[in-house]
This record gives structure tokens, sequence and C-alpha cells, in this order.
DNA sequence: CGCCGGCGTCAAAAGCGCGTCAACAAGCGT
DNA sequence: ACGCTTGTTGACGCGCTTTTGACGCCGGCG
């Protein structure tokens, strides 16, 4: 299920949005301005934002690097100014499209689509891996071990994600911390170290000699293929 | 160089188009109908393409359809027609930006910068370091050696990032404690030996005779490509 | 020929990161 | 209201990293 933030101080608006959405099968989460929403950004992680530049605390361009400062969540940008330059700013600080108020829902659902699209076929190209006697579908969410699937609580996909994104790949322990629970949270390590060892007692064949989920002490966490 | 095919069948906008692209250092083909269009996009295989829907020749969406048999390269769609059906047709036929005409010439570049700005993030090249029968990734933060892969502290990378991000330079040993182990430690030569020669043990074939990591007499050390 | 500073090496102590266990809070469906 | 899953927090002990000290070798120099 996609999950969309809508950001937008209009009632009616969000309101619209939020009905429409839900009849395509999005989950959708509404946020009425910009604080609010880089908070429930970086706590829920959604697929995709809807931004309207017109927040009453804060400049949309902010709410833009705001986002772009630790995550690529395709985001787009709703506002009632058809100027050129805003278009070239919004665009520039980081979104991935811009739609001028009115707007057809058709035309909005249609951009939706466009974006999520992208961000599908990227993780594609990973589709299945194995580590040990599991097999992980990152498209499907899925894990089988022995035949029988395995149970993962949605911070174990993020944090799983993320390593098997970059295979070999060493991630610090600050840029996990980051993508994973959002910018708050960089010091708590041992948030990393449950749930690194949540992954390997649901992964790894053997949980206390990890082949495949490595820990490099002072450095951080690396899958290895 | 990024390559951006356009196609479209007025020859003031295409003539338009390449000045304004290429002055952005981006490098320009161009077609005037979707069949060509279709045979330039296999043989040059541009990083963009940015299309016109009135072609003579076919319909818009025919091209974006038979771009998307066989390639994932992103499409700016430029029309005359602001009509929500067309932008709705266009973009789940696999476009993933519409522009209505007249459009601002900042506005196109801007969503040229947006669109390429995605793919640029997954194609990074690695770069890679041989020292004697280790391959080190500076990237990934990995050695490989013999097959197996070679473990370093965070102080023993620190050190050999240094050494190698300038090779050949010889580094003071004042210089190395400075940036390793902080403006405090700048006498404390013994650190450096200790560590040297665990890099040595690590990296050379033959620890006692380095090739690669070597000692100035008086001077300080060098990485020897 | 003997002294001396610089360097490589070994060994052991000190410090800290990490795995692990345990317990509690917060949702959420039943 | 209850039980289950998930997320959050604190504490402890082991093991690795870092730090520290000491010794021997080698080349330069008086």
């Amino acid at each position: 299920m996609t999950r969309i933030l809508v950001v937008d101080d209009e009632p009616q608006i969000v309101r619209a949005l939020r009905i429409n959405l839900r009849a395509r099968k999005y989950d959708v989460d509404t946020a009425p301005d910009g604080a609010s929403a880089l908070h429930a950004a970086a706590r829920q992680h959604p697929d995709l934002v809807v931004l309207d530049l017109g927040l009453p605390d804060m400049d949309g361009t902010e709410v833009i690097r705001g986002l772009r400062g630790w995550t690529v969540v395709p985001i787009i940008v709703l506002s009632g100014r058809a100027d050129s330059q805003d278009k070239v700013d919004a665009l520039d600080a980081g979104a991935d499209d811009y739609i001028t108020k009115p707007f057809g829902v058709d035309e909005l659902l249609a951009r939706v689509r466009a974006v999520t699209r992208r961000g599908q076929t990227a993780g594609e190209a990973v589709a299945t891996i194995t580590i040990g006697e599991s097999v992980i579908d990152l498209g499907n969410r899925s894990i089988i071990r022995d035949g029988t699937d395995v149970r993962l609580s949605p911070t174990e996909w993020r944090l799983l994600e993320h390593l098997l994104r970059h295979p070999g790949k060493l991630h610090s322990q600050r840029a996990l911390l980051h993508d994973v629970w959002g910018p708050q949270y960089l010091t708590e390590s041992n948030y990393l170290r449950q749930y690194m060892a949540r992954l390997r007692r649901k992964l790894e064949i053997d949980p206390t000699h990890p082949r495949h989920l490595l820990t490099e002490p002072g450095m951080g966490y690396r899958f290895r293929p």
C-alpha cells in the first residue's frame, strides 16, 4: 500500500484529496503546516508527499529542503501561483512535480502514478535477495524461510531495506538512524543494536555469528550478499 | 554530459530549445517526427527525451509507448492542449512530466533538472585502489584480499584514507597526527608507528618490506600507487 | 668505535562499543 | 477490557579498539 502525506492548510482541499486518494487505495496521512509535515514525514516515512506551497508557518521551499536533507521521497507541489520563478525554486529545491491550482483531480492522480512508477522500477532491480536460507522479496515485502514466511515489523523492514539497497556498502550508524528513524534520533544507537539483533534472529542461520548482516565496530553496519 | 533528444516538428521551437539546452551544457539531438524519434532513441540512448505531442506522423502517446517498451529513459511531454484527459493519457502511457504550451524556458529547464536528478543518484562510479593483492573501495569502505574481506578499525580507516586521498604525496607525522587523532596529539609518533604497522600487516604482501605504504625517515609517510 | 635519535615490534592495560536480556509503554484488533 | 505486536528504554558484561610502555634494530654522527 502506497502511503501519501498530504500537506495543506485548507481543510476542504485536504478533505477532497483524502477522499479521492482513499478511493484509489492509497493510504493517506495529512498535516496542516510545515512543521507538522516534517515531523509526520520523519515518523511515518510516506512513499509520496503532496505539498501545498502556501503554508501558514513556513515557506514551502523550506519544507522541501527540510525533507531533502534526509530523504528522497517523491514530492508533488501544489500552488496557487503560476509564476515561473516559483516553479523553478520549488523544483530546484528538490520537488519532483509542480501543479498549478486550480487543477483537475484526474491530472493530480495521473502525476501521482507517474512519480510513484519511477520509485517502483528503481527498486525492482533488487527484487529478490537471499540471506542464508531466507529469500527476501523487497517488492512484495515478503520473506520465506524453510517454506514458512517470516514476519517483519515496519521498522525492521525499513532498516533491512536500507542495508539491502546498497549491497556491500558500509552504512554509518548516524546514516541509518537518520534514514530509518529520522533526523532527531542520530544518537540512539541502542535502537540499532536492538533491531539488528532482531533481524539477525529472524534471518541469519546462526544469529550469534552473522554471515550477511555484519557489524563493523566503531563504523556501522553492512550487508554482505 | 547529459544527452537530450528533442522531438518536435516546429523548427523554431526546436531551435529555441537547442540553443537554451546547449547553453546549459546539455548534448542535444533532435527529431522532427515520431518514427525518427524512436529510431534516434534506439541508436543514441539519450538520457532524457523532450517530446511534443503534436507530431505529424503518429500520436504522441504512441511514441511514449514505443519508448517504454524497451527503456525507462525520462520523458518530458510538451503539448499545446491543456485538456486534462490528454495529460492523463500521456502520463499513464509512461511520461514523467507534462508541460503546457506556452511555457517558460526557465520552467522547462527546472523540470529537466528535476527528472534527471533521480537518475544521477542511481549510477555512481566506484573508485577502487589496489595495494598489492588488496582491492580497496573507499566508497563502500570495504577491502577484499584473496577473495576474503579485510576488516579495518575506525582509526585504521581514517589513517589509510588520508594517505590514499593524495597518492604519492608525502604526509608529515604532524599533519597525519593532526588530521587523524586531533590537534593535541601532534607529538605522539608512537601512534603512527603502531597503526602504520597494522595497515602494512593487513594490506602489504610483505609487511617488513612495504611496497606502497612507505616510510620517509625523518620526514613522514607516503602512499605509492 | 660508541653514542643517539628514529623506527618497527611486542605486550599488556585501559576504555568503550556492541550484543544481549529484561521490562515497560503504546497501539490495535478482537 | 484483554492480549498481542511493536516500539522504547535501561543495564550489564564481554571483546575489540585504543592507548601506553618498553625493547631492539639500524643508520648517522661525533
